[in-house]
DNA sequence: AATCCTAACAACCGCCAAATA
DNA sequence: CTATTTGGCGGTTGTTAGGAT
């Protein structure tokens, strides 16, 4: 929580355009608030967001109106204790796909990407420590043969060996070294997240496999079967779930629609006789990740 | 009772891609 | 085609509540 918006430090300067003016107050929303914006968006709908708060007779900026009923207000946000089950998965989801809250938070029906990344935070995140897991990478933090006693009890996980596990490396990276190697300039995963060549920025991760992005030029034209594998990933995923998980995943996958059928799916070698796009050790890696059993209930 | 410490989490920030003008 | 606006994202801050001292 913030404080209110009368302080006139020197950030001020700073702050993007729509929090910057007087009269713009900020910090937790009273009950009347909600209640205005709450009618008013159920009343005209979501969008427009920067002229909403004049529309609507708010004293807020437009982005935190939007948060506010993103996060809290939204009759879809399911708020409070994360079971069991929900955390076995935001432990799995992460493995597989790193601090892409919003993208582990759309499998998980109700729960904001806001909600995920502070449970994340200030619980998962330190019960992987206390296993002796790098909650950045999921890997053993110490490399030492012999784990601490009683590391693996101060938890609620099971553990199924005396040592952590050793996890294989994250399937994204490993996708885009297959693509680069087999057909294109080389790529790399970047430290901010964005996937680039020697010196260039060339594709934000979050355009990875989503939508046609028409208009943009991406120095790889394989944009499409990237698309294609995150399909083929998530059926596989989808399909070797355990039991629970298996009918959301595909129901509430925010992926292209139609999905492709399974025939159109390419084969493992590519036309040059090489090692396809659908190499064999990716697949494995990646249901290796999902599959880990030690965190399972 | 007062103070300190820390977990929890709502809210803000800067950035950037997509959409629109 | 370019400039601007909008919406969405992950990272981070800082208030609050509650437990410990």
């Amino acid at each position: 929580m913030r404080v209110p918006s009368s302080s006139t430090t020197g950030s001020v300067n700073k702050r993007t355009l729509c929090c910057n003016k007087v009269g713009i107050k900020r910090g937790p929303w009273t009950p009347e608030e909600d209640e205005v914006l709450s009618n008013y968006v159920n009343r005209e709908g979501e969008g427009r967001w920067r002229t909403l708060p004049k529309r609507a007779g708010l004293q807020r900026c437009g982005k935190s109106c939007r948060l506010r009923w993103m996060n809290y207000l939204r009759p879809s946000v399911k708020r409070g204790h994360i079971d069991q089950d929900e955390e076995d998965l935001i432990l799995r989801l992460h493995r597989l796909l790193g601090n892409r809250w919003s993208l582990i938070a759309g499998r998980i029906p109700g729960r904001t990407d806001n909600e995920i990344k502070n449970y994340w935070n200030t619980h998962l995140s330190k019960k992987l420590i206390s296993r002796g897991i790098d909650p950045r990478n999921h890997r053993p933090l110490n490399p030492s043969p012999t784990p601490p006693i009683g590391a693996l009890n101060n938890s609620n996980f099971v553990a199924i060996s005396d040592q952590p596990p050793v996890l294989p490396p994250h399937p994204n990276a490993l996708t885009l070294e297959k693509f680069s190697a087999n057909q294109h300039q080389p790529i790399s995963t970047a430290g901010n997240g964005n996937w680039q060549t020697s010196n260039t920025t060339v594709m934000s991760q979050r355009s990875v496999g989503h939508g046609s992005n028409a208009g943009q030029s991406y120095p790889i034209d394989s944009f499409n079967d990237e698309d294609t594998f995150s399909w083929y990933l998530d059926r596989l995923l989808s399909d070797n779930l355990p039991s629970p998980y298996q009918r959301w995943w595909w129901e509430t996958a925010a992926i292209p629609s139609p999905a492709p059928p399974v025939s159109t799916i390419p084969p493992a070698v590519d036309s040059n006789g090489q090692g396809g796009i659908w190499d064999a050790e990716l697949v494995k890696s990646a249901l290796e990740i999902i599959n880990q059993p030690d965190y399972s209930k």
